[in-house]
DNA sequence: CGCTAGCTGCGCAGAACGCT
DNA sequence: AGCGTTCTGCGCAGCTAGCG
C-alpha cells in the first residue's frame, strides 16, 4: 500500500508538470479551452467580483458620504456654491497618425468642453501640421491636407497662448483642472504634452488626465467583442450601450468631445464616482511631459 | 500521520483593444 | 500603419480539507 501511494504521488508530480496541451490530447480531449468547466467558471465569477468589488471601493472610501453621487449631482454642487470644485475639461484630438518613437506626428484639430457648460464653454480649432496627412488617417477624421495646410490655420504654437488662456478662464483658483479623454493616458495625454514640449512650454502642473477607458472597463454589463472574451469599451460601443444619439459624424474632434461628454457623465454616475474619486484615477500632467 | 485532490494566488506570455 | 495597457490562460507553488 505505502508502495501503491508512492507510486501514484509519483505519477502525479509527473503528470501535473507536463503540458496541458500534452493531457487534454491524451485524454482525447480538443485543445481548445485548456481549462476544466469548473475551474473556468470559478475563474471567471472570481474576476467579476473582485472588479464589482473594485469598483465599489473606489466610491465608497472616497470619504464623501453624502457628496458621492455622481458628477451630475456634483455639477450641480458647483453651480450652487460658485465653483468650489475642480475644472472638468472633455477633450480629443485629432492627429496625423499615432503616437510613435519617431515623434513625426502633429495634432490637426483639438476642442475641448468644460463640463459646467455656461458661455464660452467650447473651444475647437483646427491646427496646421506643417506636414503632409497621411491619405489612410485621411479616411478617418475626414480632414485633409488642404484644409489644414494653409496659411490661415494656426500652428500649435499660434494656439497655445489661446488655449491656456482658455482653461485659466474656466479654472476655479486654486483648483486643479481635470482632462478627461477616451484613451487619455496612451494617446490624448502624451500627445499634447509632446507638443507642450515641442514648443518649450511647460505644461501647467495642476493639470491632472482621466482616462474614459480605465473608468469604462470598471462598469459591469458592458457588451463583449466578438470572440467573448472583453468588454467593448471604445467610443462607439459606450455611445451605444447608453443610447446616445449620434449627431454629426464621428472622429472628428467637437463631435466626439460631445459624445464623450454625455457617456463620461453616464459613467460618473454608474460607478457612483466622486470628484475625489475622480481625483485618484487621474494622471498628473508632469507625467507626460519631459519639460520641467 | 501521510497522502490525494482541489483550490487559490502569483508571475509570465501572448492576444486583443483602442486611439489617429 | 505603432504602441501602451489590459485581459486571459497557463504553469507552478503552497495551502487545506478529507480520507485511509
Amino acid at each position: 500500500m505505502p508502495l501503491l501511494l508512492r507510486v501514484n504521488q509519483l505519477r502525479n508530480i509527473i503528470w501535473s508538470s507536463c503540458p496541458v496541451m500534452l493531457q487534454m490530447q491524451h485524454a482525447g480531449l480538443p485543445s481548445g479551452k485548456l481549462l476544466g468547466p469548473r475551474s473556468y467558471e470559478k475563474r471567471h465569477f472570481t474576476t467579476r467580483v473582485q472588479t464589482l468589488e473594485t469598483a465599489v471601493m473606489d466610491t465608497t472610501t472616497t470619504g464623501l458620504g453624502s457628496c458621492n453621487s455622481g458628477i451630475q449631482q456634483l455639477k450641480l454642487q458647483r453651480t450652487s456654491e460658485h465653483g468650489q470644485c475642480a475644472t472638468i475639461l472633455v477633450f480629443d484630438i485629432e492627429t496625423t497618425g499615432f503616437l510613435d518613437k519617431s515623434n513625426n506626428n502633429r495634432i490637426v484639430e483639438l476642442a475641448l468642453r468644460d463640463l459646467s457648460g455656461g458661455k464660452n464653454s467650447t473651444f475647437e480649432t483646427l491646427i496646421n501640421p506643417e506636414m503632409d496627412i497621411p491619405t489612410f488617417v485621411e479616411k478617418v477624421h475626414k480632414i485633409s491636407t488642404k484644409m489644414v495646410r494653409r496659411h490661415d490655420i494656426p500652428r500649435f504654437g499660434d494656439v497655445l497662448p489661446l488655449l491656456l488662456a482658455f482653461v485659466q478662464s474656466r479654472q476655479t483658483p486654486g483648483k486643479p483642472v481635470i482632462w478627461v479623454a477616451h484613451r487619455a493616458k496612451a494617446f490624448d495625454a502624451p500627445f499634447l504634452a509632446r507638443e507642450f514640449d515641442r514648443c518649450s512650454v511647460q505644461m501647467p502642473t495642476d493639470w491632472l488626465f482621466v482616462d474614459s477607458v480605465c473608468l469604462a472597463r470598471k462598469l459591469p454589463n458592458m457588451p463583449k467583442s466578438s470572440d467573448g472574451k472583453k468588454h467593448l469599451v471604445n467610443l462607439e460601443a459606450l455611445r451605444k450601450h447608453y443610447g446616445i444619439r449620434m449627431e454629426g459624424s464621428a472622429h472628428r474632434a467637437m463631435q466626439d468631445v460631445t459624445t464623450l461628454c454625455q457617456v463620461f457623465q453616464k459613467i460618473t454616475f454608474d460607478l457612483n464616482l466622486s470628484y475625489e474619486g475622480l481625483m485618484n484615477d487621474a494622471t498628473k500632467s508632469s507625467a507626460f511631459s519631459k519639460v520641467s
